[in-house]
DNA sequence: CCGAACTTTCAATAAAAAATGAAAGTTAAA
DNA sequence: TTTAACTTTCATTTTTTATTGAAAGTTCGG
């Protein structure tokens, strides 16, 4: 497998993998093509490599600044913005994780909760959905603190520690 | 809020979870319906609550089976076939892991591996697509560990102790 | 076997999501 | 200012994904 190849099987596997979890293609891809770039690319240079518009390209990159992982540079003297991703990995999985736990998981955990404290009536149908929902409730908090504690703890020592221990 | 409005809540919630992580929004309600009923179900019980057709239902339980989540069962003198989820959130959790390794982390911790092993040509992108793709090949791995060990340990008591120390 | 009760399949359709591209918007140098 | 270089927006189109429902398949009691 030469550079080119590679690169290309990169950048499709990590639209594929993106697509299952439920980020759309274009975007995935994009980061997948930054994060591989030692240098900056332009919105040209993205658009070309991957061959899409340049209205998917914006739309997508922005999406990338939201969640934090992508960055705007500017080249002195030039007009033109080039864009980056965060480089390194374990700091990407701290974001990603952050804002997967603020977008998704905190606004369910409040929705278990809520659904949680009905009033116990005493059927059986009450009984299984408050129990239910306790569990999963708890369980996403757990999730939840994992998401924002353990991965990205500094040097991640704690995930190396306990990866250690049961591997 | 009484127990139609926190059921539906639920089911609904779910089921836009669900779309969030890949997962089609039938699928997820049929799970959530099961997983907060304390009989189980037929295909007909499922389709009338939920308003789907007949087939959506077929597949998306067949679905469910292959995740091992969801599994048939008789009652006596009935030809008809019933539904259940799991119920215990932990072993719910552990199998949901268990088969999002199976299908998704490990081909692309393949691909990781192949990407990160292309020749060395001394060039910057070259350099910087081994060291990237080692980076997360090995962040893959930890992350596969975590999520076929850690989560649905019996008892969980490594991730309760895990979540105590750090909270 | 037969037929009724039930389930699965799958071609067709509908719905949702993503992508396009041209017009509108922005910015900065001259 | 003006204008050229560049970016963003968004109505429209395309693509992908989910859903339907009727026909085919299966299973079991008699």
């Amino acid at each position: 497998m030469n550079y080119d190849e590679a690169k290309n099987k990169f950048i499709s596997t990590w639209g594929a993998l993106g697509t299952l979890w439920g980020i759309n293609k274009a975007m995935a891809q994009i980061h997948a093509l930054l994060i591989i770039s030692p240098e900056p690319l332009s919105m040209e240079d993205i658009m070309e490599e991957l061959q899409i518009s340049r209205g998917n390209t914006s739309m997508n990159l922005r999406q990338l600044m939201d969640w934090g992982i992508v960055f705007k540079e500017n080249k002195m003297g030039e007009r033109k913005e080039y864009f980056t991703s965060e480089k390194d990995v374990q700091e990407l999985a701290r974001q990603i994780a952050k804002e997967r736990s603020r977008r998704e998981l905190q606004p369910t955990i409040k929705i278990l909760n809520d659904v949680s404290n009905i009033k116990e009536d005493g059927t059986a149908k009450t009984k299984e959905l408050i129990k239910q929902t306790k569990a999963l409730h708890e369980m996403a908090d757990t999730l939840d603190i994992m998401m924002n504690k353990v991965v990205g703890q500094d040097q991640n020592w704690i995930t190396k520690a306990l990866v250690k221990l049961i591997k």
